[in-house]
RNA sequence: GGCCCCAUCGUCUAGCCUGGCCUAGGACACCGGCCUUUCACGCCGGCGACACGGGUUCGAAUCCCGUUGGGGUCACCA
């Protein structure tokens, strides 16, 4: 029994973002495939935030991660802002751990001083790219003397901290790309600590991922290149190698790597565009991975249970915004309740200056959540349950004058509501089958003038429902204004 | 350019490992129709792909080789 509970160590997995930037789709994917890797294998997920790179870190980024991450539906059990026992979670409050296992590697002689400078490797490097020959660092500083040292540091030279990197070839075996060799002789002696004194990121991450026990790193596959340059850190430092998966990484519409230039493709624009969470969390997990049957509405719940990492594919895909558009009008329209999509609407009515009490904006939501797809779409649609000055276009004038029928239509209509104190779906029925009969008009030519002269347009929601919401008085209002502008 | 990876409808994908059930399935988009006395939702149907060339085999989307195409990566970024 107690063996039994010693086999099932809990895995551990983590995220580990650097804040230069919002969160944008491809990372979010990666962030994602990790949650629901723990969430189906019952592992920890820890947050991590890479901010080795001074220059281009900022603390606000970190915060807008987060506050995304949230968002998104995505949570971790460690990580900088609830801690946990393998923190720090921040590298750049790891530094003296770092720093530590830069010493060891110096002493094992895993690692060496190197002093040249930036201008000779640039120089170094033009020469072999004009050659034609790939760029490895020579490894002239492997084997210095202490004189030669001295004499550097005596010039005031700043030096780096490389990496010796044994000659072999690393074999990994990748849990969704199989096996993977790679000669170490494809990169070189790598800098593991700046000149100015912080590690590196092909440093600390294995540093960070054997201290805080990472079992399986989940990362994209850009990251591939860089693994056996990890790899051989942890076996000079002694440490276990984790399990890797490498996921596809997702391309913008013209193929290649999706960044910013290729829009608004951070969940921070997706959010602001209207899109819903869930939506998101849903149509993400599609991206490379895909449920067993064919339904592809499904629950989280539901993703937890048949998420496999071995099921992920391995070619690269293309974000696709209009299924996620699709998707999200299916959110709004069937798998949330009214309630809840009209709370997530309050902040669009309002951008749009559609002011009104919730219980007026769940009316509304309950009759145009049919036909919207993004929160962004409730501009134009709901438009008519808020905006009684209506503009009559040229068309519509032109239509009017031209169909004897309209402006009768309408006025049958102010007569029949005029000394009413309220109107019902079922009213508006009523008297619509009445001046059907009365006029011998259906159809579109019973609606369409009726339509225009509540809304000024040809098409929207349904018209009963429309005058049981706004109510008689508006209605009287706009019926009115027609028959004024065109009597 | 070196190294690595990938390759099924326009897009996301099923099938590939363990060849025959594939006349290649689903979804989005697009087109047409039905439902609805109006709008939308919904429903039905259509269009549309195994990159190419060689093998192996009775039989290949599935296995092998090559070609082509696309992508990633080659920092004192992560």
């Amino acid at each position: 029994m107690i063996m039994d509970f010693r086999r099932k160590k809990l895995k551990r997995v983590r995220f580990a973002p650097s804040p230069t930037g919002y969160l944008h789709l491809g990372n979010a994917r990666t962030a994602l495939f990790n949650y629901l890797f723990a969430k189906h294998e019952g592992s920890t997920f820890i947050l991590r935030i890479e901010d080795t790179d001074l220059e281009r870190s900022k603390k606000e980024y970190e915060e807008m991660l987060i506050e995304d991450l949230k968002w998104l539906g995505i949570e971790w059990d460690e990580g900088p802002d609830r801690g946990g026992k393998y923190g720090p979670y921040r590298q750049s409050e790891r530094l003296d751990i770092y720093h530590k296992y830069v010493d060891k590697l110096l002493k094992s002689g895993d690692a060496y001083y190197c002093y040249c400078t930036e201008e000779e490797l640039e120089k170094e490097r033009e020469k072999a790219i004009a050659e034609g020959r790939p760029y490895r660092y020579s490894g002239k500083c492997r084997n210095l003397t202490e004189e030669e040292r001295s004499e550097y540091e005596a010039k005031g030279i700043k030096p780096v901290i490389r990496f010796k990197v044994p000659e072999k070839t690393v074999v990994f075996e990748d849990v969704i790309r199989g096996v993977v060799e790679i000669d170490t002789k494809e990169f070189g002696d790598f800098v593991i600590v700046r000149a100015d004194g912080m590690p590196v990121y092909n440093f600390v991450v294995v540093i960070d991922d054997a201290l805080m026990e990472i079992t399986h790193v989940i990362r994209g596959e850009d990251h591939l290149s860089n693994t056996p340059k990890q790899i051989v850190i942890y076996e000079a430092l002694g440490f276990n190698i984790p399990t890797f998966a490498h996921l596809p990484i997702i391309l913008g519409e013209d193929r290649t790597k999706l960044s910013k230039r290729h829009g608004a493709v951070s969940v921070r624009a997706l959010k602001d565009e209207g899109y819903l969470s869930e939506a998101v969390f849903n149509a993400l997990s599609l991206l490379g991975w895909h449920p067993k049957d064919e339904k592809e509405i499904l629950p989280k719940e539901e993703i937890f249970k048949q998420f496999r990492l071995e099921d992920v594919n391995k070619s690269p895909a293309i974000f696709d915004r209009n299924k996620l558009r699709w998707m999200n009008g299916v959110y709004i329209r069937e798998i949330l309740p009214l309630e809840e999509v009209t709370k997530r609407a309050v902040e669009f009515f309002e951008g749009f200056g559609y002011k009104a009490d919730f219980e007026y904006y769940k009316k509304v939501m309950e009759a145009v959540r049919d036909s919207i797809e993004t929160m962004l779409d409730i501009k134009e649609r709901a438009k008519v349950f808020f905006v009684d000055e209506i503009i009559f276009s040229e068309d519509v004038v032109k239509e009017v004058r031209s169909d004897e029928k309209f402006y009768k239509v309408v006025e049958a209509f102010y007569q029949k509501i005029k000394d009413k104190g309220g109107i019902s779906k079922e009213d508006f029925k009523t008297i619509t089958k009445e001046i059907q009969q009365e006029l011998g008009v259906k159809g579109k030519g019973l609606f369409h003038p009726l339509r225009i002269a509540l809304t000024g347009e040809s098409s929207g929601v349904g018209l009963d429902i429309l005058v049981e919401v706004i109510g008689i008085e508006r209605v009287k209002f706009r019926l009115k204004r027609f028959l004024e502008y065109f009597g």
